[in-house]
RNA sequence: GCCGGCGUAGCUUAAUGGCAAAGCAACCGCCUUGUAAGCGGUAGAGUGGGAGUUCGACUCUCCCCGCCGGCUCCA
């Protein structure tokens, strides 16, 4: 640590730090600009009383920087901060890098708590400044980072002076509570967003994205199409109203997916929203989730029920009914359960963080030796599912134990066990994956199955899972070819995850535009005139009575207003029917993108659009 | 739950201490129409809820509720 280097090679060497995929000049833009703005929060702020600063590294988009400030911020102390920024900008300050020992370090950050815990970290070699691991191969350097006077303690890499930043370019964007290194046991500090780019267009082409992504924010288009609602003050906060166009996707989801498993062998199972507290105590749920659930419920002779959290025990009690015979197995019970769980009122969030939710559930009874083919069965449903909505742009997540914390059951050699069956098996499959701690569920390692939303927030969707420990827990077993008792191995599963929280990804994803099997209303017919509406309704009737969802739009509207509607309301298909059309049988194909098929016998407009549906299409034309 | 912002008609917005305003949607009527808004009219809120300051509060203060962005947590 005393081999103290030249400002170049530091300069050099801090480009280490630079992720993978991220710019790097836009890195250094960012980094700084957290710097900067640390500077200039602490001149606002100081006047009040002591400013301790925590960590300011880029993330995606931007930066932020974490204080312990005097007072509370205000949106007017942003303004100041950010007008105070593009002043140190403009005085071309120099960033000056110099390493420093660990004793340096704190006597310089000595009125610094949190720099203080950094340097402890770095000095013992094992955290880099933010407290992450650092890897085997880094040799850890306390640096320093100067610019007009204000020093931080950081590892790089900045931009040479705060020139090669342009006020222009940057804005501040949110101000939030963030806990001291993630921990809510932890102080809050206030952390400050901001987002930096190399010029004013970029910023502005970054405003036009985050403008065009609320307009396909499921939570916007769910209200403008009549998907679903939430009603806080009489229903309640986190619990969804499936409006009639919601419900009809939900019940063309559902059925889709009962067709999948039908055909893979899954057997039905319908099972109570409540179930005694015992249950759950067995499970394992009550208490390790305690604060996650809702209270229990009482009867008048003293019974406890709880509103249930998870499937799972109900289907072992399934299970349970009797002898099974290891000719049974695989035994795969599926259903589409509501769970209800007590979400903090902060992490409600429309359709993809709810209290009351429908996870289309199904568990798999296995043998030891049915375990790996199994679960390759079930992340080929998954994958399946997932791409026949086009959803191809997901990450998939395998979940292992924190082994810090102790909120798991099982003992490790289960754990090691199941986790290296999931591994296993996903080497059968031509797909990425990352293994992160303390994602698994409180009974097994799990495989997740990660979309985004259109904010860029990360949402877990399908869900596979091994499990041994409640087959344990409820002491299932089978009767081998040995005819002696064994123990099963569950597979938990979701392709969707939940319903509400795939419908919230489906409808952003689409834009609320559905393809046509699950739209809604598929075609709208548009009569010209009064006099056209009779036709307008014997082919709505032709249609229905193939299968599809048809209305006619009779009201004394023009055409045009008519078109507009449907198209508003992303409607699949519009047939425009006037003295033409009505003289020869046909009808003026008019798709939501705006494209114009032209006349076509209704007959053959039928055969087309059923066949697409048939087909779970994600076109409007055949090709 | 915590930090910050916000809450006006079904929706989108105006009114910053002095008569709550408009567009869209709804309803009624006229027009009878060829691929994204024809014309006219009617009705609709007392400003999320509750206290307070004031001659007077959508506007200022406090408490509560909810929503939005984060944090934590999660399907």
């Amino acid at each position: 640590m005393s081999n103290l280097v030249a400002e170049k090679d530091l300069y050099q060497e801090a480009e280490r730090y630079i992720p993978r995929g991220y710019d790097a000049e836009l890195y250094k833009i960012r980094h700084s600009a957290a710097h900067i703005m640390a500077q200039a929060v602490k001149e606002r702020f100081e006047p009040d009383g002591p400013v301790h600063v925590a960590i300011g590294p880029p993330i995606e988009d931007g930066f932020y920087y974490d204080f312990e400030l005097p007072r509370q911020p205000h949106q007017e102390d942003l303004a100041w901060v950010e007008q105070r920024m593009g002043e140190i900008i403009r005085g071309k300050h120099p960033f000056e890098v110099r390493e420093v020992s660990a004793d340096e370090a704190r006597a310089l950050f000595a009125d610094e708590p949190y720099k203080l815990e950094l340097i402890d970290g770095l000095a013992a070699g094992q955290v880099d400044e933010y407290g992450n691991p650092l890897p085997a191969d880094v040799q850890p350097r306390i640096t320093l980072y100067q610019q007009d006077g204000f020093v931080d303690l950081c590892r790089g890499p900045h931009v040479r002076h705060t020139g090669k930043l342009k006020a222009s370019a940057l804005k501040l964007m949110s101000i939030a509570g963030a806990y001291w290194r993630g921990d809510e046991n932890n102080p809050q500090l206030t952390r400050i967003y901001g987002t930096a780019w190399r010029k004013q267009s970029e910023l502005e082409a970054h405003l036009a994205l985050l403008e065009e992504a609320k307009a396909r924010d499921h939570r916007k288009l769910g209200k403008e199409l009549g998907l679903y609602a939430i009603e806080p003050q009489l229903v309640g906060q986190g619990l969804i109203l499936w409006m009639p166009n919601g419900a009809i996707v939900r019940d063309q989801l559902e059925r889709f997916l009962k067709e999948e498993q039908l055909a893979a062998g899954y057997v039905p199972a319908y099972t109570p929203q409540i179930g005694k507290i015992d249950l759950f105590k067995t499970s394992g749920h009550y208490p390790y989730y305690k604060e996650s659930q809702f209270p229990p419920l009482e009867d008048e002779d003293g019974n406890a029920y709880l509103l249930r959290p998870m499937n799972c025990p109900f289907h072992i009690m399934i299970y349970k009914q009797g002898m099974r015979s290891y000719r049974e197995l695989p035994l795969r019970i599926a259903e589409f359960g509501t769970v209800y769980r007590w979400e903090k009122s902060g992490e409600l969030n429309g359709m993809t963080r709810v209290r009351g939710f429908t996870v289309d559930d199904a568990h798999m009874f296995v043998r030891p030796d049915q375990l790996e083919q199994e679960f390759a069965d079930v992340v080929a449903l998954v994958l399946k599912i997932l791409r026949a909505f086009g959803l191809e742009d997901f990450k998939a997540r395998v979940g292992i134990r924190d082994p810090q914390s102790d909120k798991y059951v099982g003992d490790d050699a289960v754990w090691e066990a199941a986790t290296q069956s999931i591994l296993n098996a996903l080497d059968g499959f031509d797909l990425e994956y990352a293994v992160e701690e303390g994602e698994a569920a409180f009974y097994g390692p799990k495989l997740d199955f990660v979309v985004r939303d259109v904010l860029k927030r990360e949402w877990q969707l399908g869900t596979v899972q091994v499990d041994m420990n409640l087959p344990e827990r409820f002491e299932l077993e089978y009767i081998g070819e040995d005819n002696a008792p064994h123990r099963p191995i569950m597979i938990h599963r979701a392709p969707f995850g939940s319903l509400e929280r795939f419908m919230g990804v489906l409808i952003e994803h689409f834009a609320g535009a559905f393809p046509l099997w699950l739209a809604p209303q598929q075609v709208a017919m548009v009569p010209i005139a009064d006099r056209h509406v009779p036709y307008a309704e014997a082919v709505a009737q032709q249609l229905r009575a193939a299968g599809m969802r048809v209305a006619v739009d009779d009201s004394n509207n023009r055409m045009n207003a008519k078109i507009r509607d449907a198209q508003l309301r992303k409607v699949p298909y519009m047939l425009v029917v006037g003295d033409n059309e009505a003289d020869e049988g046909t009808v003026a194909v008019r798709l939501r993108s705006g494209e114009n098929l032209g006349a076509m016998a209704v007959a053959d407009f039928a055969a087309m659009a059923t066949q697409l549906i048939a087909d779970r299409s994600l076109e409007l034309a055949l090709a």
